[in-house]
DNA sequence: CCCCAAAATCTTGTATACAAAATGCTTGAC
DNA sequence: GTCAAGCATTTTGTATACAAGATTTTGGGG
């Protein structure tokens, strides 16, 4: 926990930033704010420059504080630079990869199968985030690692949506698999090669589910 | 420019961490600053918030902010990244890049190769750097850009150090040019092989360097 | 009736004042 | 003499007050 107070208003900001309270465009007033969390516009500045630096919000010089949420366009490139991110940790991976890390996989595997199988959105997630996240460890490199969780913190309300699609989670679970074995083998190409067109996937498939909202909505 | 002051301030104080006027450890402290900079606390806070969030200085609740230099190990953690990340920018201008940027790499390429030996340090990095990031932009994925900007930036002051070598330069051009080739061919796995062993061999060229530092210090 | 300009108001950016916490120093006891 | 406890000092974190710029509103003129 670091200065608790900046930190929690920054974390719950953009908490509503990423459940839609604040729409896109939305100018984030300080003193509403300010008073709305019952704290001084001190904390919260440092709250809203953290937002910025996160590009979460633009800072417009004495004009304020102005929500930006990312376009389709954008999230199809970073998306694309996901699925790049975790290529790399694969390929890294798949040299530096230890037993119990390959049994954590498997295991995590397994969880996330049978959480599909019991509807367990919430596991399912929480099974599928440690999948991830454990070859993001093991590729080796730290500031990978910490690189590539930035980015999938922040592409996780997007990809949250994906629940929606039915048979995605089974296939899904098969690639899983299938990088595991490639990892266990120490095949760096092939592991870079699945996980990387298994993530690519995701954003294809939310994709057509923006797509869909688009349609429906308008 | 954003808000000026704190922007300033940042800047500056990124400028000393690098130029090596704040050792690593080093506290920051507020008040001595803001008197240095004229100015009071808030933007001075506001300026060393900025750089915690970059990674430069650690923040420490109720103790103050830390200078934190990367050492050795997560340095060449950077540069095994910056290779990964820029192999990907050329896997991807393969396919996109436009004639004009293909003009412009061999123009940069070639005012580096007179830089070289006209000795001209400055242009000479200047050159690199057009040619690099001309890379990052014909990846034609704008927010792999700025990814790999933010990182090329952080490790700038690193980089630096590396015309000491002698004779690196002119190897170093000739990667290049073998980069530009691969490009315009529109193969993508050689252009990405090739940018990645080039970069990566900064990192090792870096390393080779720091140990001479530190056998020649100590 | 509309448009332009100036003033009033609102908001951001900065400074200062205050509170809380941590560190270090001093003093006292064993 | 040393260790511990309490107090003082220093420093961060927060609140509030002040200044400067931007926007809006109002009033006057065309």
């Amino acid at each position: 926990m670091e200065r608790r107070r900046s930190e929690k208003i920054a974390q719950d900001l953009e908490e509503a930033i990423f459940d839609g309270t604040f729409a896109d465009g939305a100018r984030l007033d300080e003193v509403r704010l300010a008073r709305e969390f019952g704290v001084s516009r001190t904390p919260l500045r440092e709250a809203i420059q953290r937002l910025a630096l996160s590009g979460l919000v633009e800072l417009i010089p004495r004009r304020g504080a102005f929500v930006r949420q990312p376009g389709l366009a954008e999230l199809m490139e970073m998306f694309e630079v996901m699925a790049e991110l975790e290529a790399v940790c694969a390929r890294f991976a798949a040299l530096r990869i230890s037993d119990a890390a390959l049994l954590e996989l498997r295991d995590a595997n397994a969880k996330c199968l049978a959480a599909v199988e019991a509807r367990d959105a919430d596991a399912y997630y929480f099974e599928n985030e440690r999948f991830h996240k454990t070859i993001y460890r093991e590729s080796g490199n730290a500031f990978l690692e910490e690189e590539t969780l930035r980015l999938h913190r922040r592409l996780k309300p997007f990809r949250r949506q994906q629940l929606r699609f039915r048979g995605r989670l089974t296939q899904s679970m098969a690639e899983h698999e299938a990088v595991v074995d490639a990892l266990e083998a120490g095949d760096a190409g092939t592991a870079a090669a699945r996980l990387r067109e298994h993530v690519a996937v995701q954003g294809e498939k939310f994709h057509d589910l923006r797509m869909s909202f688009r349609s429906a909505a308008e």
